[in-house]
DNA sequence: CGCTCACTTGAAGCAAATCAATTAGTGTGG
DNA sequence: CCACACTAATTGATTTGCTTCAAGTGAGCG
């Protein structure tokens, strides 16, 4: 295993903390992507860096008044959804540089929970403050909204694979956008460690336990990929492409967009 | 069959165009919610009124650069997205009041193509002027995170259907979401004309039209309601509710989340 | 009036869910 | 350190809800 796998991502450490957006590696997938140098140090001053989460620890529930959005620095968050008859419904997966709790804009209230996959270091994002700064920084506003836009079309495209893909496309997709993102943060596409057990990416596609283990098994015959539990090596990268419909030109820009969230 | 069913609606007459957002029925519905007077004025300066779509006629489609967010003021607008292999799926259903395009904004670009299902009238709303006004009107850029954070919510409500629902469910919540849409633009809670058809409510919910023609059947014979063709008689709304998996309090305010967009 | 298209209904097939049993890791306390 | 319990994952057998295939039916329209 290479050493750039996910849970190699340690969290911040405090004599780190000063290093702000303006050095953080991320900050060209984050909010201050396209602000000049004195704006995002500006948007620096704002942001509160949290003591990291430890698995399983709730960043926020349900029903949970809005106050703030998050920035992922390192680990992983998922939110999910639970229905009144109790069963819950993963609607997202977050990764370093992405940002979580926009949905909870418009009633002021979180419509979802989010929890810590593994240790998770954020940023805090005070939502009051970040839009009176916005009224400072024209292109900030913008990024907001160029991320919330992003997030609609990605949860479309996530309701095309329910909608139409069978077990084998949704794997194969879930798969491409994880390796895709991860590219995009210099972690190695065809190597990495899946944060989420079977049981949640079995809930994420809409499928169960059952059938995510036996498409890897297939997979896995094929010779597609390799796993040993949450570790996944990619050795058809290609082919699994073709299998969550992914063209060869479309696969890099689209595949961002197509299950991510 | 009532006169305030939907395809009642007729597009707006050239001597009511100058009646504006300030006197819009659907002004506290739309994006001018919660502005004061003078700045729907200024808001209203900046959209466009254009000559109504007839059913079938296109309003954007994938790929068109982004210009411009619409809203709707009379019929509606479904919204699809469609796969490298060519099969569409449908992502948003948008009724009167409510804005569609927003999921462009992030790389200028349409992900989907929008259509009329029946004759359909909207606001066109240039989107780099109404960023610039929105500098100048600080209450319009939370109106649109709220529209936008809206869309996000509803959308995943929408995988919950799809992931976790079985065929009536589905059909159930789909109904009781168009019935509360419905009401809170003073339709018919019960009585309404579907401007979808069963392929596209079908593919909407991730399922065949034979699916869903057998799911009405199966409504018709349990006496929960009566259709005929896209006409919607909802006789036990209660019942529908609770097969949807909507509580008695829950209904209102929650079922507005449930299947929107 | 006959054509088309949207919808309905029935029968058969199938992919994934469910049920069930086993194995492999993970953590805990003696 | 090992035995124990517990959870995660795999694999097999069976069931099932939806799809697919097929054959109508009926509304709308030139």
């Amino acid at each position: 295993m290479k050493d750039n796998v996910m849970t190699s991502l340690q969290p911040i450490k405090l004599s780190t903390l000063k290093t702000a957006c303006k050095s953080c590696s991320l900050h060209d997938l984050c909010l201050p992507l396209g602000l000049d140098l004195s704006d995002i140090d500006r948007l620096n001053e704002i942001i509160k860096r949290r003591k990291p989460l430890q698995k399983g620890e709730y960043l926020f529930q349900n029903g949970n008044t809005f106050t703030s959005i998050y920035a992922v620095r390192s680990g992983s968050i998922k939110t999910y959804t639970e229905s009144e008859q109790g069963d819950e419904q993963i609607t997202g997966l977050y990764l370093p540089g992405e940002i979580l709790g926009l949905d909870a804009i418009h009633n002021n209230q979180h419509p979802c929970s989010a929890i810590a996959l593994e240790t998770t270091s954020l940023c805090e994002i005070p939502f009051n403050i970040l839009e009176e700064l916005s009224e400072a920084v024209p292109g900030l506003y913008h990024q907001l909204f160029r991320i919330m836009s992003k997030e609609i079309a990605s949860d479309e495209a996530l309701l095309m694979l329910m909608a139409q893909k069978n077990a084998e496309e949704r794997l194969a997709a879930f798969l491409i956008n994880m390796s895709t993102r991860l590219k995009q943060r210099n972690f190695s596409e065809t190597e990495f460690h899946l944060s989420m057990s079977r049981k949640d990416i079995g809930n994420y596609l809409g499928l169960t336990i059952e059938t995510i283990s036996r498409t890897f098994s297939r997979f896995q015959n094929d010779g597609l990929l390799t796993t040993q539990r949450k570790y996944v090596n990619i050795l058809k990268l290609n082919e699994l492409k073709a299998i969550a419909g992914i063209g060869r030109h479309a696969a890099e820009n689209s595949a961002d967009d197509s299950v991510a969230g």
